[in-house]
DNA sequence: ACTATAAATGGTATCGTTGTCTTTTGTTTT
DNA sequence: AAAACAAAAGACAACGATACCATTTATAGT
């Protein structure tokens, strides 16, 4: 084992020949240090190979510089992965690290364990993925110990201390992709997936029909409360019309996995006899056969912007102009067909 | 904004009317400690609802309290994330913190990464998951750094550095399952998955026809490099002999998707006319029809052990007797029937 | 009871940074 | 050229824990 001495803030003071203390503004980028100075201290740095000591800083800062990423740990979730890669993106870029909890009760233990990691590894902010961000009772903790949040795509978007990117607008390229291809007779089916998403994208299915000129059947559209099999059922009632939708959108991939099932049950094949839209981009999609058509939320950027904002606009304070906010992407694969008449 | 001095280990040394010391050696368990004294002390914490600042314990003793988990960022890692799940447990029971690295590249870029988290964040410990297990290059570098890993199923299991789980008596029973069925012309698909298990699976395939005194064809496995396609030629070539298997063991649930889909393309029902096995018990096996039974991988327990033995054993060199070895289980779900002969 | 030894406790320096306040240096104004 | 002011740099304490070493207290042995 070599023991390795690690240099410190005192020695680049030394072999830059200036005190500790401009060693120090000069690393918290303070402007108040002459340029010359500066290049001095950058040498000696870099010579030294000089790396700042975190946890001296973070002991008389009282920051953490760590962020927190909470989500609901249910099997599968890429949607929390992917959130957590651009939050990783973005907390390196700006010198934090980030700590995630998943989280698998509601109530007593959920708050728990939260108050646990506030009280133990204090993160300077946090990020709440959906369906945490409509969890009131977490919101009012942050909210009394006046800890930063962030929420991703919540239900309620007052406030500022969010992101998400425009379901609405992106639900409606897929139906008109959809009616492109000549169909009018256009099923919907929904559950209460927790979050905001199921209104949205119903809202952007109906301007689509309304845009061009089609009438929505009521009868095509399935919005159900949670319930086991009620995709199932509502697949099957769809396909079993008098006069059934030629084409589908189903709220998320897995539901149209379901989908899947039963169009091939009741001998109705993708896409010559139906044609099918998913949202989301689960890895699912890929393997169901035919590839699922869907659209691709900007998960990973939306970890990124995420991060972002809590940092600089909440933590750091900084003046923030805005918000970027990234775009859905239509995922062309082999579901949707043209109408077969 | 409401203001909050915490408490100190001054505060608790006053209220307990012992000396900080004293209190420093409580709250790091050391046994040389009046019983009277814990008692007092631990009440005095209680009182005032101190909570140890692991900054400054940080900075004095030049540990970060930072295990980092490191593993390959593609789509639909469902694996990394079960296992990160059972090491933030451990973690948490033993006073730790979680940082995962997601890697998205090979050779400088991953390097460059995980050298840049060392500096910055200095990790107590690596956690490698499959395949990053098997990078020679990662492996020297935390050598040479003196930096202690543990490896989940690496391929080499030579050292004591490392958990798995025995992938070779988990196929064995798959298999046996199958055979128990009826079958005894059994199918075996693999590619190189990058890791170990290919092998451990073959062997308990060829194990358990064995010991049922099955003769095992040659014909019936396919154990090829990966290419693109590959899994869906051979099973294609497999279901197309003259003689062709009438169960399939699949190295994971993605390939047995594929499986699937050229099953039904050939008219071969599952599980009536073709009996399929996967293996990982991947959240998509779930959404296949008939749902896939398939092995189940004990990936959280492998992640908290991994955890626990990587912090006792090889951080706070404690002597620990013996890593558990969690078990995989056989999953039964509906793609598996008797033989129909 | 007294010494030898072990166990328990305490005092103070220290980890590496930043905050506060003071001093020095540089620039502008009349 | 001196005074007034602003900008830059420095000295030193402090953050809250543990390490090291010294000291006190308890236990055992004769």
């Amino acid at each position: 084992m070599k023991e390795v001495k690690n240099n410190t803030i005192h020695d680049v003071a030394r072999v830059a020949n200036v005190s500790i203390k401009t060693v120090s503004r000069i690393l918290n980028n303070d402007p108040r240090v002459r340029e010359s100075n500066v290049v001095k201290v950058n040498k000696a740095i870099k010579e030294l190979d000089y790396k700042i000591d975190f946890n001296a800083r973070r002991l008389r800062t009282k920051q953490s510089y760590l962020i927190a990423v909470l989500y609901f740990d249910y099997r599968g979730n890429f949607y929390a992965n992917m959130v957590i890669g651009g939050a990783i993106t973005a907390c390196d870029e700006l010198g934090y690290d980030v700590l995630i909890r998943p989280l698998k009760f509601s109530g007593e233990n959920l708050m728990s364990s939260v108050i646990h990691m506030i009280e133990r590894s204090k993160p300077d902010g946090f990020i709440l993925i959906p369906p945490l961000c409509e969890n009131h009772e977490l919101l009012d903790l942050f909210d009394q110990k006046n800890i930063p949040i962030v929420r991703i795509s919540p239900r309620d978007v007052n406030g500022n201390d969010f992101v998400h990117c425009d379901e609405v607008s992106a639900t409606q390229k897929a139906i008109q992709y959809l009616i492109s291809h000549g169909h009018t007779e256009i099923g919907f089916i929904s559950y209460l997936v927790g979050h905001a998403a199921g209104n949205w994208r119903y809202e952007g299915y109906k301007k689509a029909l309304a845009e061009a000129g089609i009438t929505e059947r009521p009868d095509l559209v399935e919005q159900h409360a949670y319930q086991p099999n009620i995709v199932e059922h509502a697949a099957r009632r769809l396909l079993k019309l008098p006069n059934p939708p030629t084409a589908i959108f189903t709220i998320n991939d897995a539901s149209a996995s379901i989908l899947y099932r039963v169009a091939s049950q009741l001998n109705k094949k993708i896409p010559y006899d139906l044609s099918v839209m998913g949202f989301d981009d689960d890895p699912l999609a890929e393997y169901l056969w035919p590839p699922l058509s869907t659209v691709k939320q900007p998960v990973t950027e939306l970890g990124y912007e995420a991060a972002k904002l809590l940092i600089r606009k909440f933590i750091q304070k900084e003046e923030v102009a805005e918000v970027a906010k990234p775009e859905c992407e239509l995922l062309i694969r082999n579901s949707c067909g043209p109408l077969n008449s």
